[in-house]
DNA sequence: TATAAACCTTGACGTAGCGTCAATGTAAAT
DNA sequence: ATTTACATTGACGCTACGTCAAGGTTTATA
């Protein structure tokens, strides 16, 4: 089957100038003109359109997608999982859009405090989802299935040392918080340098510091269960220790 | 807690000319401006630029978000709860997709026949939920909660009389149609006239009218059981006449 | 306390991805 | 044969910022 501009553009559900377009920046060519002049597009352009479509949705830009699509490596079944991968993941984000929305609606009709923070859930991912979609797929045609820790240093632009860094930091805070958690004294030494190790740490994820986000962390941290998790590990009660030597490392205690 | 704006845009995962783009046009003004000249946001600036979030995430432009938040009948809670549902609407259509994707996976390795037309469900349904977002809103409104359609006639900017007409029209296409479908005839002469006063109808809720959107719309009458039942109320059938009665009034019949 | 780094401002140019329209030729319907 | 619908190229305009310069202010550090 065969199909002129317009007829391509309704099959689509796009504009007859959009295809234009995607002829002029050479990213969906017909398969031919005819003798009137006129853009004839065939099987092979549909399926083509089709893969536009699936990373326009997915936010890809168009000059990223024609290099994507013009490469030899180019696989249409390996690109079309791909598309899958990043659908689902964008359904995640979708629901933590909604969840957020719920979230809000409920504490706006009880009049009750919610973190600024958490206003923003699911939106700020989207910068951070946006751009693992340009960087991601390239790591990942590059070098296959990796990590979401590689594409989140490809991210941060970390060089592998720094991110070496970054873990070592990591652990350091851990280590220290199981000694300082003892001593029960959010003020005392060992835990504000805990707190100094995680400015520290914060120091590669943020562009800049701040104590009231680090305070707006802190409170995060025994706000939701995932990172209370992740320090009471250590010891039952360990982020709430944390939240508190943080507080009082950048002055901002209550 | 106040915010200067690099602040806010991190609380927020945009970007700091983004911030100072909406202060120029009005839709987010900061709290204040210090004795420096700088920008201060607070809380109430910090729940705004949530909401004007939900909207940019759901495709509404910044004129028109604007417009409605500027409106006196603007409701947060009810705003949110519309987010809410265009949210959960938006995720259908990624199920849509998903689904899609997975089809043309499967029919890919299959080596078998997939219809054109099936390839691009989902990116259709794409442009006809954008043009409900805009104005679909108000054709439910019609259907069900009349609180919102004094705010929807608002941002409309209609007067009295225009509303008077728009209603007085909305019963003549239901009448007409009435009329119509005993014809089974929808290139008939009444038929024809529904489809006249459809398009009459929509001058009141469309900045533009196109061919291609109101055979859309039509499509949408026949895909959506919400307006497939308004129809059918009449008799059972009446929506996919009308459908077919404005596929040949705008010559879009396939 | 001085200095450097980070952050703020306004102003202005540029861009991606089209939407819209004019002028003119062609195809399809009447 | 005529009218309507559809095609083309060319070109201007728009939305929503991204980027950068120049210069003032705040914060962190030595």
């Amino acid at each position: 089957m065969e199909y002129t501009v317009q007829k391509l553009s309704q099959l689509a559900g796009i504009s007859a100038r959009t295809i234009r377009y995607y002829d002029e920046i050479g990213i969906l060519k017909p398969a031919r003109i005819n003798s009137s002049g006129y853009r004839i597009y065939g099987r092979a352009e549909v399926d083509r359109l089709q893969q536009i479509l699936f990373y326009r949705e997915l936010g890809v830009d168009l000059q990223s997608i024609k290099k994507i699509m013009s490469s030899p490596a180019f696989d249409e079944v390996k690109a079309l999982s791909e598309h899958r991968e990043q659908l689902l993941a964008r359904r995640k984000q979708l629901d933590l859009l909604i969840r957020n929305v719920e979230k809000t609606i409920a504490q706006r009709k009880k009049g009750s405090i919610m973190m600024d923070k958490e206003k923003f859930e699911g939106f700020k991912r989207k910068l951070i989802e946006e751009n693992e979609q340009k960087y991601g797929q390239e790591i990942r045609a590059k070098y296959g299935e990796k990590t979401v820790e590689e594409s989140n240093r490809k991210f941060m632009s970390m060089t592998v040392e720094q991110h070496a860094e970054f873990t070592r930091l990591e652990k350091e805070i851990k280590e220290t918080l199981r000694a300082a958690v003892q001593t029960n004294d959010p003020a005392g030494e060992l835990a504000q340098k805990a707190a100094e190790l995680h400015r520290r740490w914060l120091g590669f994820c943020w562009n800049s510091y701040s104590k009231e986000a680090h305070a707006g962390l802190a409170q995060m941290y025994v706000d939701d269960p995932r990172f209370t998790a992740y320090y009471d590990e250590i010891q039952p009660g360990t982020a709430e220790f944390f939240k508190d030597a943080i507080l009082i490392y950048t002055g901002l205690r209550e």
